[in-house]
RNA sequence: GGGUCGUUAGCUCAGUCGGUAGAGCAGCGGACUUUUAAUCCGUAGGUCGCAGGUUCGAUUCCUGCACGACCCA
């Protein structure tokens, strides 16, 4: 910790919240400590109460009588989620990762039974040494010969039925999230597992990961504002990376050929349920090969990975069905347009005036700066994008637009790219290369201009990406998939913040 | 950046046409030897987001601010 952090102050040390229900449970902390038994660590268990439960889950085979026959002494630990006392008699349910069991203490059998319901409380996290059993109404239950409080929880759980609804506390405390509502944890199991598959699906098919640095001297690879920072040593300012990608195809210029990078990307912009300041990405390049391949890769990969993971191709985002099962739909922007607004003539699409008269007469608002490409995209965007809801690759976005990709041999104008939309969301991204430093560095003075002009979004020329291109990168496709998006199709969520575990928020008032 | 809505007990929420507030759960005390949101009796718990203004009096009305959600740019 730094001497200049703001934890220095001592007002920002001070708990925040204490109420009368952390004195109370800081009383019986007390006690606990007067006994020497607060905060052990030497408590080790041998059971898991999901697995306990799959292994007695026949409740005619195993009974009672017949659980108790077995003499089986079983350790479990975890969280206490509620707690029933009836006089000589009590039923704590325990909860740990993998499910839940009832703890069943009785006056005969639990010693110290009357000093330990009045220090355990809901939510601490205990260790419990007993027998199985089965109770009356049938619930697998451990009857505990010892319990031991492993940790006190000095603040109480929200409400045992309800849980924690404020989407604010629950973004801002995660944890209470998480211990309250079991489906949050599934969202960022499945997270977790789609990238593992994602690893497994490529590195099957010969792509190694790379690591390339998170702080660059010069931004690139993407149209956004970077964030700043500063190197002391060194004396010089570096920018969180917008995008791995120019990185990733020096690597392919050094010989690599197919190599993929699954990290953290960084954006200086607004929040939103589609947006967050660091999200993660996937980028892969695979060298001799073109934006056809990519989009075939990487249609093959969402859809093997949903029958992996999800055991079907047919998916449901938002309520809408969406299915995975069948070529996903390609289609030329300019033809999108084109039929979207009839009254726009096709072969007038390339024409500013054309596409600026057309959408003031719509009442739909375009940027001042840009040609038709940057126009044409964001008539795209704001007027058709949101209706992609089956799988569509668009292809053949505007040069203009497309900095880094290589141009279409017939029609230079355009490059030979695409971008996956699925329920009106970009997926991905991806294109054959370019690779032509004179044409690299042509459009890297464009962009320069562009910046000059007050694009913010815009890049700067980077010098030594134009030497690695003299010396050669292979024609190379590559590709860029939200994965932070992907989670969010995967497992249905609408908003960003419900697939990050610590969304971006303004930092909590004092 | 703009608009709409929200912010009341630890949690989930009522409510006050302006007279400083209630419930359920959680808590505390008691009863109870098979509960499943246990039940029953009793009890305590609040700077009504923050700051101004209007008013005899503001949690309530007005303005500003903070944080959040959604929509728009």
């Amino acid at each position: 910790m730094s001497e200049s952090s703001k934890t220095a102050d001592p007002q920002s040390l001070s708990p925040r919240e204490e109420n009368f229900l952390v004195a109370e449970r800081r009383a019986k902390l007390a006690r606990l400590r007067r006994r020497g038994e607060a905060f052990p660590n030497d408590f080790r268990r041998n059971a898991r109460a999901g697995e306990l439960q799959n292994q007695y889950a026949d409740r005619e085979r195993w009974d009672g009588a017949a659980l108790e026959a077995l003499h089986r002494k079983v350790r479990v630990a975890g969280r206490i989620r509620a707690k029933r006392t009836m006089g000589r008699v009590a039923f704590l349910p325990l909860e740990d990762e993998s499910g839940r069991i009832q703890l069943f203490l009785r006056a005969d059998r639990t010693p110290d039974y009357e000093e330990l319901l009045e220090l355990v409380d809901v939510g601490d996290l205990v260790g419990a040494e007993g027998s199985l059993t089965r109770t009356r109404s049938g619930e697998l239950s451990v009857v505990v010969e010892r319990l031991r409080i492993l940790v006190k929880a000095l603040r109480p759980l929200p409400d045992k039925w309800l849980g924690l609804s404020d989407i604010e506390q629950r973004y801002r405390q995660r944890y209470l999230d998480l211990i309250v509502h079991p489906e949050v944890r599934e969202v960022f199991r499945l997270r977790s597992r789609l990238v593992a598959a994602m690893r497994r699906w490529l590195d099957a098919r010969g792509f190694i990961e790379v690591e390339t640095p998170m702080m660059h001297p010069i931004p690139g690879g993407a149209a956004a504002r970077p964030f700043i920072t500063h190197h002391n040593a060194l004396g010089i300012d570096l920018y969180l990376r917008i995008a791995p990608e120019l990185y990733l195809k020096r690597l392919v210029v050094g010989g690599f050929e197919r190599i993929y990078e699954i990290n953290r990307c960084f954006r200086n912009e607004g929040v939103s349920t589609r947006h967050n300041p660091e999200f993660t990405m996937l980028e892969l390049y695979e060298a001799y090969a073109d934006f056809e391949d990519i989009m075939a890769l990487t249609e093959a990969m969402i859809r093997e990975l949903a029958e992996e993971l999800l055991g079907t191709t047919s998916l449901v985002w938002e309520g809408k069905k969406i299915d995975l099962g069948p070529e996903f739909r390609r289609v030329r922007l300019e033809e999108l347009v084109a039929k979207h607004h009839p009254e726009l003539p096709r072969n007038r699409l390339r024409d500013e005036e054309t596409l600026r008269r057309y959408a003031s007469a719509h009442g739909i608002v375009l940027p001042e700066q840009g040609g038709w490409g940057k126009l044409l995209l964001e008539l795209f965007e704001k007027t058709i994008e949101p209706a992609l809801i089956q799988p569509t690759f668009v292809t053949h976005y505007p040069a203009e637009v497309s900095p880094l990709a290589r141009a279409n041999d017939e029609d230079r104008e355009v490059t030979d790219r695409f971008e996956l939309f699925i329920n009106g969301r970009e997926i991905a991204n991806g294109f054959s290369e370019l690779n032509d430093p004179e044409d690299q560095a042509e459009r890297f003075r464009a962009q320069a201009q562009a910046k000059a002009a007050g694009d913010a979004e815009a890049m700067p020329y980077d010098a030594d990406y134009i030497r690695a291109l003299e010396y050669g990168l292979p024609p190379t496709g590559g590709l860029g998939v939200g994965i932070d998006r992907l989670t969010m199709f995967f497992a249905d969520r609408s908003s960003i913040r419900d697939v990050l575990l610590f969304p971006a928020l303004r930092p909590e008032a004092d």
